[in-house]
DNA sequence: GTCTATAGCTTGATAGAC
DNA sequence: GTCTATCAAGCTATAGAC
């Protein structure tokens, strides 16, 4: 076998970039072995199934780095509960480059790609959401205040980014954030 | 002159299905001519600049329904505040369909659409937070906590939409309304 | 004002050489 | 494993008849 030209890792990465910020659609196969650095042939080599396999790909590739980053600084037994969501919220802070870069659901969530992504984003948004509703309970809320607490820092996150992106603010980010945060410890 | 087949008001409403639930690139001139009930050559002879003039034919449309109904609800002077936003909050439900329709700016506002309309864009979402605002000042707010709770009421109905569109669960957008006229009436 | 027909391009995907 | 070359299908847009 042929050494690989360039490296899964590198490879996830650059098709990420084009991805977030084209959606699935506006992504095409040219702009995508562009950013890589390989031909649309051996794209097809590395993922069989195309541009489909490409996307989940990135979705999965994706969904691991928050279940390791966000929702284990959330849910970790062995630290405080107000420790924890400071820990999370600069983790989210990174996951969107404080306010600069959009969140993969939101890109996927138009045209075909919500078709054929539908069922990734309704369990990405609810294990947010349980992560969330976790770190609650353990400050001591009912799982109704709990969950609510949850939707609500979701729809902060969410909302936010799309105020950030639209009027090119990336404070209305940043001050969702802190809002979250101070909810949270206000209870 | 050849009598209008189909008259411009509908014209502008079969358009806006398409767009709001395609976005800009995933609405073809195909599938806009079907539902416009026009050939395409026959689109092209009521919007000669093509796909990018009935899309801003429909943001027109749309930028249009949104003053005369929620910003003149919100800022209209003859009347209580709190009547205001109640009234208001009925049109963005009305506008949103419950939460199962989408915003056009949302729509459009990934790939090409992005950097076409980003101006659009952004002026509309400063109308929407202006708009807010004064509702704020009406109820005697500073003028910082008025835009605050503006971006904030603004953050809660596109989040929601996303959520409600993600989770199929219309009641999120629905207690996000709530949510805005109990923090406006608490201060 | 609407239509049929088509131009010219880009897309996602594949065949086959090396 | 990567490449060049190519395909069929879809796209936006236009020409010209009625």
């Amino acid at each position: 076998m042929r050494p690989q030209k360039i490296l899964d890792q590198d490879l996830i990465t650059a098709l990420t970039t084009v991805f977030r910020s084209k959606g699935y659609e506006g992504a095409s196969l040219n702009e995508l072995a562009e950013v890589t650095g390989l031909k649309k042939a051996s794209l097809y080599h590395r993922f069989p199934n195309g541009k489909q396999e490409m996307a989940e790909a990135v979705i999965s590739h994706m969904d691991l780095w928050v279940q390791n980053n966000v929702f284990r600084a959330l849910t970790i037994n062995d630290r405080q509960p107000s420790i924890r969501l400071t820990d999370a919220l600069a983790q989210i802070r990174t996951l969107y480059d404080g306010g600069k870069e959009t969140c993969i659901f939101r890109a996927f969530s138009m045209q075909q790609g919500l078709s054929l992504f539908q069922e990734n984003i309704r369990e990405g948004i609810n294990d947010w959401i349980e992560a969330f509703t976790k770190l609650g309970k353990d400050l001591s809320l009912s799982p109704a205040k709990a969950r609510e607490l949850a939707v609500q820092s979701l729809i902060d996150i969410q909302g936010s980014l799309i105020l950030t992106k639209a009027l090119d603010d990336s404070s209305i980010f940043e001050k969702a954030l802190i809002n979250i945060e101070k909810r949270y410890l206000k209870t």
